[in-house]
DNA sequence: CCCAATTCCGAATTTAATTCGCTTTTTATG
DNA sequence: CATAAAAAGCGAATTAAATTCGGAATTGGG
């Protein structure tokens, strides 16, 4: 049943990662004029501290619109409600991080090394840019409300990049295929978000990227039919 | 530096849980007549449908008196905001679910046992009343916003406890002292909130119950040195 | 059965998102 | 350069929904 004379065959991880970096086309308006598209910019960049800071549900237009530089309702030129406006930022976001991961993830050799530069990145990229992780990881992400397409399809590759990893790296022998998936993914992605969520609400780890190598370490231990004993710094 | 003389020596997870099961007096307002006692229950139920149907945010407060039987403005008789019902919610059956561990833990001799036993609880609870698992583990537990002691307080417990549990076994022996018990906790409850939630929004896995001990045992691989490897079911 | 406390509710009031129609700015063109 | 069409911008309505208010109805003890 072993086959170990397949080493490249079908690369899950690859095929996902491509298509989740392409994602987010098609936004809802694409200005024609250069001064609206920087504007479109600064509006995204007002929306995300203002999210960030009092909350979807809670925050303002009108704070959006003062602290963009424009009136409400110009922010109705570009983006039909609020929530859309919210959708926006993790759905850019997200597919410039799936990009990021693809580039560097082509130069690595094994799965596992690849889901280590996957877990570290997310922290990583959240520790770079608190107010967008805020947003996605404390509001967006666990809404049950999130019907939007393009929203859900960026969230959800996510996990399916981790558990692609995971199959992946089983087909190729890094760890055995009596692994679950589906169960080692929820263990890995958990973990990670669950750190990010307590840095953004208790600043505990104070040094989330600092600490996201040994919290990885200590979770591959778990692909090991036996892990080694040394990284848990 | 070792001391095996210390079996019972300061159980912090017995205190903490202790406090936690206690928590939860002091609510609004306490109704003087009967009739009034039993609306504040099924207004409390009403609510926690409509918000788990509907979000905190979109969630009307007519949709909430409809279903209840009363009139809006009865509502604010009961709870100063629609915000204030909301988090009345998962306080008080967070009480609970406390004073249920607290009970079965006592029974336990090891914390290794007692951590089985609390993430297992935790899963259990969580598909046994799935509307306020909605409400807690999508809405209100990572909201940002949510500054009122008496949420906040009743959700940190959960993570207070099971740091408590990681050291308490520490202490006791049962595994090593090298282990970060942040770290631990940090995965161990990552985990299963994210097992949790994944069966909210996704209904996978499909028996949430079922599946939490062999996620339990899988994880709890990581406090000893080298695990077996047989529960990966 | 009656009174005072408690509970209840319909009708304002208020806040904030969204829409609308007109003005200003930009870009392309003769 | 002048100018018209397209694009972008905005203030003033409109609308939706939470919250407040002032009395009406109900309850429980005497």
């Amino acid at each position: 049943m072993l086959d170990e004379a397949r080493p490249l065959a079908r690369e899950r991880w690859l095929e996902i990662a491509e298509r989740a970096a392409a994602g987010c086309q098609a936004g809802p308006r694409d200005p024609k004029q250069s001064r609206s598209r920087r504007r479109q910019l600064d509006l995204l960049e007002a929306a995300t501290r203002v999210f960030a800071r009092d909350g979807i549900a809670k925050a303002k237009m009108a704070d959006i619109a003062t602290e963009a530089g424009i009136s409400v309702s110009s922010i109705y030129d570009y983006y039909p409600s609020k929530e859309d406006l919210a959708y926006e930022i993790p759905i850019r976001r997200l597919a410039q991080f799936y990009a990021e991961f693809l580039a560097e993830g082509r130069a690595l050799t094994t799965m596992r090394e690849r889901l280590r530069l996957f877990l570290r990145m997310a922290a990583e990229y959240a520790a770079r840019n608190p107010d967008w992780a805020r947003l996605l990881y404390l509001e967006i992400w666990p809404s049950v409300l999130i019907e939007e397409a393009r929203v859900r399809s960026a969230i959800d590759d996510f996990g399916r990049i981790v558990v692609a990893l995971v199959r992946d790296g089983a087909d190729r022998g890094e760890w055995s295929r009596e692994l679950d998936p589906y169960q080692i993914a929820t263990i890995l992605m958990g973990s990670i978000t669950h750190m990010i969520i307590t840095w953004l609400l208790y600043g505990r780890p104070a040094d989330l990227a600092g600490a996201a190598p040994a919290m990885v370490s200590q979770l591959l231990r778990l692909v090991d039919t036996c892990g080694d004993w040394t990284s848990a710094a």
